[in-house]
DNA sequence: AACGCGGGGAT
DNA sequence: ATCCCAGCGTT
């Protein structure tokens, strides 16, 4: 298919058929910024929430740059992938102090800044400066895939070479952020996963996966090792009526930065009388047996890993101290402020009405 | 080149 | 139950 009958194409269908997305109605590299990194590897519809939030809370750069780390990661909590939030604040601080508040313009020094990889300096690049370099996401390796029948595997070294020149390839010097827009939504809703829309598919004829029946087995990509299973077992020591003991999360894992209960780990479940009887071993001075209640088992499927979890509760009297140092007992309208693991939110929701 | 990192919606 | 999403940084 010529080139230029492509992007003009998909061009007009986007004009058409566009969503009405507040990142959309604004030039302004911040905001363009903060939507991508919010909507790395997260759909629109659970990314759109936090936007908002994040543009009133935070209405420029040096705004965001002047608040806590804690601050961010609270309005980031719930969203995932929290590096993101970390990196967000890291380059917010970068782009206020060594940029006076403004942000690179060009592909190049944008990809410098924390956070923002090929994917991300593309897109700003192209949609607030429109610079013509092809952004290269989930939604460009179907559509391309599809439409041009390329089986290479998209997650391989040789995949991101083959697609990224392809894309470049494409994209039109007039108009770049339009184009690149055009080509992800397209992905989004119609050249999607599963069972995309080719009945009223604006390239039916001139598709190579269309024409092949290949629609479900392209972009090709090779699978990764299967996740591991995790089981959490949580100590929630209650003090008072009022107060909860948690601890940071330091170790380089899952939920780095966030708080959450001490806890008891294995590989394996493990008995709920074997559990008491170990926190009976790590915190003698609550005198687990007298107290004890655990939970119902919680699941939590992850993309990486699958952790079962179960809540072991203990109520204990006023004036108890914390165990550990990096512990501490927060009342709970202060637990409702720290940022908190789904899970943990979840589980403070139903037993303790935050 | 491979791995770790979240949570939610669609199928 | 599985896949995948407007990916990035580290090992």
């Amino acid at each position: 298919m010529d080139k230029r009958y492509f992007s003009d194409k998909i061009v007009e269908w986007y004009q058409e058929n566009r969503r009405m997305l507040p990142w959309r109605q604004t030039k302004d590299p911040y905001k363009i910024w903060l939507s991508e990194v919010i909507l790395q590897q997260t759909r629109v519809n659970q990314g759109l929430p936090y936007y908002l939030r994040f543009t009133e809370t935070f209405p420029t750069v040096t705004a965001l740059a002047n608040a806590s780390e804690q601050e961010v990661l609270r309005l980031w909590q719930g969203l995932g992938y929290y590096s993101r939030a970390r990196n967000l604040h890291k380059c917010a601080k970068v782009v206020s102090k060594d940029h006076h508040g403004t942000f690179p313009k060009t592909f190049e020094e944008l990809k410098k800044l924390p956070g923002i990889g090929e994917y991300t300096a593309a897109a700003i690049a192209s949609i607030a400066h429109y610079e013509a370099v092809a952004v290269v996401d989930g939604n460009v390796f179907r559509v391309l895939s599809r439409i041009f029948g390329i089986d290479t595997p998209i997650n391989t070294t040789e995949g991101k070479k083959v697609f990224a020149e392809l894309a470049n390839k494409l994209i039109p010097e007039t108009s770049p952020d339009i184009y690149n827009q055009a080509v992800m939504e397209f992905g989004a809703m119609y050249c999607v996963p599963k069972n995309p829309l080719c009945a009223e598919c604006i390239f039916k004829t001139q598709c190579t996966a269309y024409e092949k029946g290949l629609q479900n087995l392209l972009p090709v990509k090779i699978k990764g090792k299967e996740s591991r299973k995790r089981y959490f077992y949580y100590v929630v020591i209650q003090k008072g009526e009022n107060s909860l003991l948690m601890k940071k999360r330091v170790e380089k894992d899952i939920w780095f930065g966030l708080y959450d209960f001490p806890l008891i780990e294995s590989t394996k479940p493990i008995r709920a009388d074997k559990v008491i009887e170990k926190t009976t071993a790590l915190y003698p001075i609550y005198r687990v047996s007298e107290s004890v209640t655990v939970s119902d088992l919680y699941k939590h499927v992850l993309t990486h890993q699958t952790i079962f979890c179960k809540f072991i509760i203990i109520k204990t009297s006023r004036n108890m101290p914390a165990p550990e140092k990096s512990m501490k007992f927060y009342s709970l309208s202060k637990v409702g402020d720290l940022p908190k693991p789904v899970l943990i939110s979840k589980f403070l929701k139903k037993s303790y009405l935050l």
